[in-house]
DNA sequence: GGATATTCGTTGCAAGTGAGACCGTTGCGT
DNA sequence: ACGCAACGGTCTCACTTGCAACGAATATCC
């Protein structure tokens, strides 16, 4: 009968691997502040594009509305975020980062920079090819929401 | 301030990766058989090793002792595997597949091969770097229990 | 040999999750 | 202008998860 390694299987690396980054990458908030990944992603991207709404965090972060409209709770509990009306369009609210919050993304971001290039650092030589593989898997495997984030 | 663009962010796309890939990998077991991702990883560990202990198993497949108890649970419910007391230590017990199971495994295993090679194959070229260069992540970032698996 | 610590596996519990129902709002067709 | 479909966001519910506590069995130390 055929048989499977699953220590060799891509599909349970690829999960392993992204789990134990996942894993490490709390050493870049955990020391300082208490965020899930849910409100490292949704901080993150009102970060990058300082108004946004929920919605958009959803599709830009790839997180079920769900999920969202609860780390947008959570981080709006803890003043790092303010919700503004929209008048245009009373269904959706644009999201902005506090002062607050803008000061610790300032803080989280350059720790993330470097944990990141501390990766790529780990790959040496094989980094560039690495990102390119990485580009064609995105590709092959795009679309739909993902589901059970790790990170 | 600096920025960071989360759609780069390495940790964010290998488990946007993992997490769609895995998405994916359902299509190996979903029109068939009903399964978990955990149930699945405790059917490939015992089709892999054909006895084995659930604390083995745990160690192998990097599953927390709690999943890998519910996962065995509900494999021994659907009959695809059976427990055999291990006389010269009973804490633990002995797993291994009845013939029901070991006939799903052969036919799951099969297919999963093959969808990993479909992933291969979009790689390319490229697929020879990439393995390498996730063997240097598994080197840099082991250790520890994985949590959350998507896969 | 007997107390104590450790291990294997299960279970209770609290926290997090996605599907789907739901409310208020907006767009569209007629 | 009106009815109805579609949308943004929240909430409820069933389910999964990891932690901690647990019981039974074994190992360790004196």
């Amino acid at each position: 009968m055929t048989k499977l390694r699953l220590e060799q299987f891509l599909p349970y690396r690829l999960n392993r691997i992204s789990a134990a980054v996942s894993r490490d990458f709390r050493s870049v908030y955990g020391p300082d502040f208490d965020l899930t990944i849910p409100e490292w992603r949704v901080l993150a991207t009102i970060g990058q594009f300082e108004t946004i709404t929920a919605r958009e965090i959803g599709h830009h972060s790839s997180m079920h509305k769900t999920k969202v409209s609860r780390a947008v709770k959570a981080l709006e509990d803890r003043r790092w975020l303010r919700r503004k009306p929209n008048d245009a369009d009373r269904r959706e609210e644009h999201l902005a980062l506090t002062e607050l919050g803008r000061s610790v993304y300032g803080k989280i971001v350059p720790r993330a920079l470097d944990f990141e290039k501390r990766i790529v650092a780990a790959l040496g030589d094989q980094a560039e090819a690495f990102l390119a593989a990485l580009e064609r898997l995105e590709a092959a495997h795009a679309g739909g929401e993902t589901p059970g984030d790790v990170l």
